[in-house]
DNA sequence: CTGTTAGCGCTTTCAT
DNA sequence: ATGAAAGCGCTAACAG
């Protein structure tokens, strides 16, 4: 492979004014910009990587850190950085980091400080406090999406506000018995995406004197389909149900639809995300845009990169509630 | 951030015994290791991963070519992958290609080439013989996951004989009307998935001598979905369909019930992947182990990668059907 | 505008 | 078993 002093000697001048005309950094006469270029071209030559991250300190590419792949939230949220990183010419490095923690620790401790990244965007990774101090130590901009982190850069819907809109909508339509169907908060910190959107539910029913019931589920299709037939077979089922993904909203419909109830009629059901899905089982939801939350990510990571003050505490990122018929008013005969 | 010679001093070492001893390569007394090993624990030391590869060549980590980030199949198999890369230490440099030439050329002719990655790994791209090429020019092992390319050392399942399975299926069921929803193959070559998917299926069917009835559509819920009510609304409606993923599949599932037809009652439906989703929807398939795919793609090309001889040929995948009731005997009456 | 010359932070002979 | 020193392939002063 062609190397740089072999496109100096072909454009007939010094390495330097290889690198100057390439890189764009630097004066060069049109003349022999044009030439180098020629050369390059015809050598079929691309800078190393290496080599130039070394000498520039700079790697173009920018990490991205992901608690799972094959979610649809993180694989539309990773789409999303990598549009926006490709259109500006970086290379983007993934680290999955699994539940394992002994993987963790390696992640965080071994690959992440490599210096092979420019930046990084974490999708929703809770962090404790030396987690987070470690990715400071990186010297490089940290943007993290989900669940508010003072220690960092963070892009967040609010989520609470988000527990709210769903479980306000609901009382609209009369619901009275709500279940809400999300992770259990004894395992994560009380700022992480799950906890906020229970609490939001919880004082929205707190303040109308109802039942904040809770049925706990992993976030999947499976565990929502789980909780919302344990909560539906109780003594006294909902009347809806807030499901804190719409993964497991899903699970709640066709656990529902097993379970001989009709949607909305007998129970009606929200969900958050935006999951391309919804729109198949007419699932209203809160969507939260995950594409355009990678591409925001993607963006601030690069503009704090190019001297940008870091985001002033946290950017808050929009969300909306979308109607599609999985909810309803609630029957009065079931009040 | 502490470097190799911050680590030489604190060991009362030279830089060179410190590569020795944290690489493993080379003659290190045990004593001397464990001073080394002590001070660059304390400094929290990592190498360099640009310095690292100027000097040796190596630049552990792997490169993965996908088309698309936010698809069930490509983000399962991007997560076996990651699995087995992780295990062996080694970071994933994500390279998504879209549908745009331009950028597409980027890709191959700029990012691939900046001598980043030991190896590189690409999930159903359809490459000519240019671009295979240009990732053999590369100089490192290079595992292709679907279509079988001649050019490149390939892992693929035989979607021939998965078109086969399918339809034969169908067959023994009693099925004689069957249209088989897949890629318009004018727009693909002849060797693709969804070409080899469609000549297992009308070699099939020509071998009873039935109309071998093709519906194109995009691999989509929404595609299945509108395809199959097209092909439904027919004057002479097949009696089953054979969709070439599972996501054409289940929108082909829930077109049937949005037309009033009972699956499999009315029409019998199966398709090819082991989607999660199809679960619920009780899709009979041909599972192809997404998530396997990508574990042995990226052990094939760490093994390549350690000297052994490129996979001879081609190495094949298992796949497998999975009846989960979506197909059932014709009726009689309707044959 | 262009060339010369130090490095960037490691690894790897080659001596010792 | 260890150290000195010469690169790996580029970039960034510094001269000119």
């Amino acid at each position: 492979m062609a190397g740089i002093d072999d496109v100096a000697r072909r454009a007939g001048v010094s390495t330097a004014t290889v690198s100057r005309a390439l890189s764009g950094r630097g004066p060069v006469s049109t003349a022999t910009r044009d030439r180098v270029l020629a050369a390059a071209e015809e050598l079929g030559y691309v800078v190393s990587a290496a080599a130039s991250s070394l000498a520039t300190g700079r790697a173009r590419a920018v990490g991205v850190v992901v608690p799972f792949l094959d979610r649809w939230f993180f694989s539309t949220v990773l789409a999303g950085i990598s549009d926006a990183l490709v259109r500006e010419g970086y290379d983007i490095t993934l680290y999955s980091v699994s539940a394992d923690p002994a993987e963790r620790r390696r992640v965080f401790e071994d690959h992440l400080r490599r210096r092979r990244i420019d930046a990084v965007v974490t999708i929703a990774i809770e962090m404790d406090a030396a987690e987070s101090a470690l990715l400071r130590s990186l010297g490089v901009p940290v943007v993290s999406i989900g669940g508010p982190n003072p220690l960092l850069t963070t892009l967040t819907v609010d989520d609470r506000a988000v527990g709210r809109l769903a479980t306000e909508h609901l009382i609209a339509l009369g619901h009275r018995r709500v279940t809400h169907i999300g992770a259990d908060t004894t395992t994560n910190a009380a700022s992480s995406v799950p906890a906020l959107r229970r609490l939001g539910f919880t004082e929205t029913m707190d303040a109308i004197g109802a039942d904040a019931v809770f049925e706990p589920a992993d976030f999947t299709i499976e565990g929502g389909s789980a909780a919302a037939t344990r909560t539906l077979s109780g003594d006294v089922p909902p009347t809806a149900i807030f499901a804190a993904s719409d993964e497991m909203a899903i699970g709640a419909i066709l656990a529902a639809r097993e379970l001989g109830l009709r949607v909305p009629a007998d129970v009606s059901i929200i969900g958050v995300d935006g999951h391309e899905l919804g729109r198949w089982f007419g699932l209203t939801t809160v969507d939260q845009f995950a594409r355009g939350q990678g591409e925001r990510a993607a963006e601030a990571a690069l503009a704090e990169l190019d001297g940008a003050d870091p985001a002033p505490g946290l950017g808050t990122l929009p969300f909306e509630l979308v109607d599609r018929g999985s909810t309803g008013p609630v029957d009065v005969s079931r009040r």
